[in-house]
Parts: structure tokens; C-alpha cells; sequence
DNA sequence: AAATTATAAAGAAAAATATTTTCATTCATA
DNA sequence: TATGAATGAAAATATTTTTCTTTATAATTT
């Protein structure tokens, strides 16, 4: 609670009953009082823009934007990450928004925190020096596969992230020694992707995982298992908490990749990004 | 560095000469401003209060009072937790991630503090009550869009992702009043999505974007724009953080669904969990 | 190249809005 | 009944926004 609401609150019994309204209604609702003009805060506690003005110098402000200002100063302080908190049913979105931001900060420390710097380096070096890369993942994980496969095509990697069970495995097949497959799944328990990464191991590829924090089918099966931490009932739900620990995990593999070949990689990105809106500019047609 | 400070920085070159004087006279003392009428600002910039206020508008403020309140919530932030870093060749694995994960959380806690919570509860309403729903991206906010489409579809809402601009105009066309059109794009600028998006509005449907803070086409052409925090740089070589905080965005707009429809959707996230597992467990065959 | 026509930028002043002050009234208390 | 704190209505003041006009710049035509 900030310095301004405890004072209020602290106050509250020393005001008179018109002043105890507006106290009330500010710490009732303080993100919703800072946006008002001091006309429409008076007529939502039913009293005058005077006493308004009269509260505020009482305070020792010098007026009722000052006051303002001082709400809103304290008010916008960023959420702290600390626990994972459940969405329940029809709460204010100011709440929604805090509750997930929360949870979408906790969720990138978390992750950070439970990574193996040893394996993380294992894994650069493995997908740096790739003859080819197979990605797998079904679902909300295969999005996450998709946004790796974009990234490593601009680097010239030859890779693959089908989405269809059926072309993992036809793909996995196809691997040998040097190549490396990375499979994808919060659960670790995802049938067809651990089928396909089952494959991709058989054909002599290099193995990698990314699932939650624990034991489960698919990082045991894995070269190199990377994890993400794991937060339970959310991601029935579909929540994204998931979905943004993986894409952290995958960020710094890639960022990892183009640090190792810096000189080679960087322009190559830069290319990339100015011929799609070059080659895309002149002519609409198609 | 802040949100609004570092995009004031970032497009001061777009700036006319007045607007200019006025960004640069902001940069250099933010602290000295925030204390500063309208009148006052403009004296000292040797402009005219007219002027400040169509300043403010171009920012897509509501003019300068609600300029001045955002300045004064970013300013009076605990000192930034971390600024933006660009990654440089062969550092080692650990500072990498320790960059990548100040980034992302920059990503996340400065994209929240952009998010306007009318445009944000006007968003969520409009999806609520939407017929249909399309989703535009290109590229890696195709991606985006992907997520978004998989939450919706389990919601048993009707929605479309199309990855290809030629369907996403043909579904576009279809659209009427009572559906609604969103468009993703890190820069604002994507043609093909400015096109779909514009399709969509020509036909009678509700437009919203979600965009990098800032004035680009796809924001003017919307209904409802959303944003994320800008990071310019990185984007060019394919940082995550720009995904996050859509995806970030995205969440926040599909817990809000779902909160407005807790007793109605929950039960069908359960269920659409658990068929998954259910009929895709028995056999392996297909 | 010169002249003309758009277009954009910017300020002055008027209009609209917001805030503060003044003043009159009410209500509780002595 | 007098006193004074609390309050609101309305006037005064301050602030912001809009409108209108001028000026400068770019684009187009002759």
C-alpha cells in the first residue's frame, strides 16, 4: 500500500463525514480516481468540487492536482513476481491485468533460475553446428516450434516444424549422426512427440527437450533435456505462462547461436528483414 | 529509460520542428516538466500552447493533462529494473541470458504500463460479444495470431488465423457488423495486414490492432488500438521480447474473455484438455 | 523557370473545461 | 440565540482545447 492510501486510511476518523467519503472512495478505488477531474470525483462521493479542493490543502497539497499527481506517482509502481495467481470468475481487468503480468514475470525468473548453464551450452553448441534441425510439438507447443523455425531459417539453418504428427516422424526418419532434433511439450508427456523424438534418437540424431521442471517421458528420453518452470493448473486452462517460459528457453538458444557465429549470422538477419520489405514494396500484385 | 521517454527518443526525427523542440526540451529534464502547465511548457519551449496540445494528440493522448499523467506515473518508477541490451558477439552464455531475461521482463512490465484499460475493456467486449472473429499477422505476429486462434477455438468461438494474405482478404470480405477484425504488427506498417485490416473495416466489422507503441498506419486505421512497448532494434534480428509482450497482450485479452464468461468457458477449456488426451489415448493408428 | 495551387505547420484568440475562491446557508453546540 | 465549523452554489480564475488565420513549404501546372 502506498505512502498516500496508508495516510488516508490512518486519517480516515479524523475527517469530517464529507471528507470521509471521498477517503473512502479513493481507497476503495484509487486506479479509478486517478483518471477523474476533481467535478466528476465530487459528484461520484455526492459532495461539491469545494470540498474537494478543501480535502486536498488539508492534506497539505497544494491543490487537487497535486494531489492527482501524487495518486498516480504512487500508483504505478510495476507488480512484484511472486506467486502464481488463478484467474477467477468476473474480476476487474485491472485486476486480470496485474494478476497476469505477475505470473508472466514469475514465469521468465523462474525459468531463468532453473536453467543448466552447462546444458544450455551443450545445446548451442549442438544446434550451432546442426547438419539439420527438426523441431516437434504438438498444439500450443507446436506455435512455440513454429517461432524457433522462423528464426532458425534466417540463419540459413535447414530445419523443419511440421505440425502434423505424421511429417515428425517422416522427418525424423530421415535424420542422421550430426543432425539434431528438439522436441517440445509443457507436459513432457505428449505422445506424438515423444514418438517423433523416439525416431529422431533411433536415426542417430542428437536429442533435446523442452518441458516443464520434473521427470517425465521426454527429457528422460532426450541428449540434452532443457526445462521450463512448471506451474500446473493454468495450463489447462490454456494460460500463456507456459507458452512464454518456452519462447524465453528458445530466445536464448538463439541468441546463443548468432552470438557463436556473430560475424556470419548478423548480417544475414539484417538481409532477411530488409528483403522482405524490399522484394514486397514496388508492385501489390500477386 | 521509459516507455514514452525512449519513444519520444526513438521517432523524434519524425517529429516537425516545434514538436521537435518540445521532445528535446522533454528528454532533457522529464522531472522539470512533469511539474510544468501547458502554458508554461510551451514559454519555455518558445511555442504555443496550441501546439503542446496537438503534440500530445500525435501521440495519441488525450491530450496534455493525460500526457503529463503518464509522464509522472513513468517517472516515478523505482529506477528500471533493466534497460533494453542488444546482444554482441561471443559474450559468454551466461551473460546472454542474464540480457535476454532483463529484456523480456522489461518487455512485459513496460508493455503493461502502456496497456490503456478502456481501450483494453472496449477490446475485450467487442471479442466477447463478436460473431466471428478474424485475426491478421504476417510473418512472426502470424505466429501470434496462431496462439490467439487456439485459445478462441477453444472457447467454441468462430475464428480464423490464416498465415496467407490472399485468404485473409477473403475472409476479411465476409466479415459484417457484429464480427471483429484483429491485426498484429510489431511495426504497424505490414501491408498486407494494413490491407486485411482496412478490408475488414469496409465490410462493417469492429478493428482492433496491437501494435509497437507509437503512430503508425495500422493504429489509425483501427478501431481499438492496442500496444506493446517498443524495443526497435532487436526486432530487425528477430528478439523474442517483441512476442512476448504481444503475447502478453494476447493473454491478458483472453483471461478477460473468459473472466466475463467464467461459468460458460471454463468447463470448456476442461473438457477440450482432457478429450485430448482421451481420444487421441487408446490406439495409435490413424 | 515562374506562377499557381495544395498541404502542412504554427500561433493568436476564442471557446470550452477545470479548479479555486468567495459567499451564503445549514447544522450542531454552547 | 449566538458561534463556528462544514458545506454547496456560484463567481472568479486558471488551464486546456478548438477554431480561425497566417505563413512557409512542397507539388503541379503553365
Amino acid at each position: 500500500m502506498s505512502a498516500l492510501l496508508s495516510l488516508l486510511r490512518e486519517q480516515i476518523e479524523h475527517f469530517s463525514p464529507q471528507e470521509k467519503r471521498l477517503a473512502e472512495h479513493i481507497l476503495e478505488n484509487p486506479e479509478h480516481v486517478q483518471r477523474l477531474g476533481i467535478t466528476e470525483l465530487a459528484a461520484e462521493c455526492g459532495t461539491s468540487p469545494a470540498t474537494v479542493t478543501r480535502f486536498c490543502k488539508s492534506l497539505r497539497f497544494k491543490g487537487f492536482p497535486d494531489f492527482k499527481m501524487r495518486l498516480i506517482g504512487e500508483l504505478s509502481r510495476p507488480a512484484e513476481a511472486g506467486t502464481y495467481q488463478d484467474i477467477v470468475a468476473g474480476r476487474p481487468l485491472k485486476e486480470i491485468v496485474r494478476a497476469i503480468e505477475s505470473n508472466h514475470l514469475s514465469s521468465i525468473t523462474d525459468t531463468t533460475r532453473l536453467l543448466d548453464p552447462e546444458a544450455l551450452e551443450r545445446a548451442v553448441t549442438a544446434l550451432s553446428s546442426a547438419r539439420r534441425i527438426d523441431l516437434y510439438g504438438m498444439g500450443t507447443s507446436s506455435i512455440v516450434a513454429q517461432d524457433f523455425y522462423q528464426k532458425l531459417i534466417r540463419l540459413g539453418k535447414s530445419c523443419t516444424a511440421f505440425a502434423d504428427s505424421h511429417m515428425q516422424i517422416t522427418s525424423a526418419s530421415t535424420l542422421n549422426e550430426g543432425d539434431v532434433a528438439l522436441a517440445i511439450s509443457y507436459s513432457g508427456e505428449t505422445p506424438e512427440t515423444i514418438a517423433a523424438l523416439q525416431c529422431a534418437k533411433d536415426a542417430g540424431a542428437m536429442t533435446l527437450s523442452l518441458t516443464r521442471y520434473g521427470t517425465s517421458p521426454l527429457p528422460a528420453l532426450a541428449d540434452i533435456p532443457l526445462f521450463t518452470s512448471s506451474l500446473e493448473e493454468g495450463v489447462r486452462r490454456g494460460a500463456m505462462a507456459s507458452r512464454i517460459a518456452q519462447l524465453h528457453v528458445i530466445d536464448i538458444l538463439f541468441t546463443g547461436i548468432v552470438s557463436e557465429g556473430f560475424e556470419e549470422y548478423v548480417p544475414m538477419l539484417e538481409q532477411s528483414y530488409h528483403n522482405v520489405r524490399q522484394y514486397l514494396k514496388p508492385s501489390g500484385g500477386a
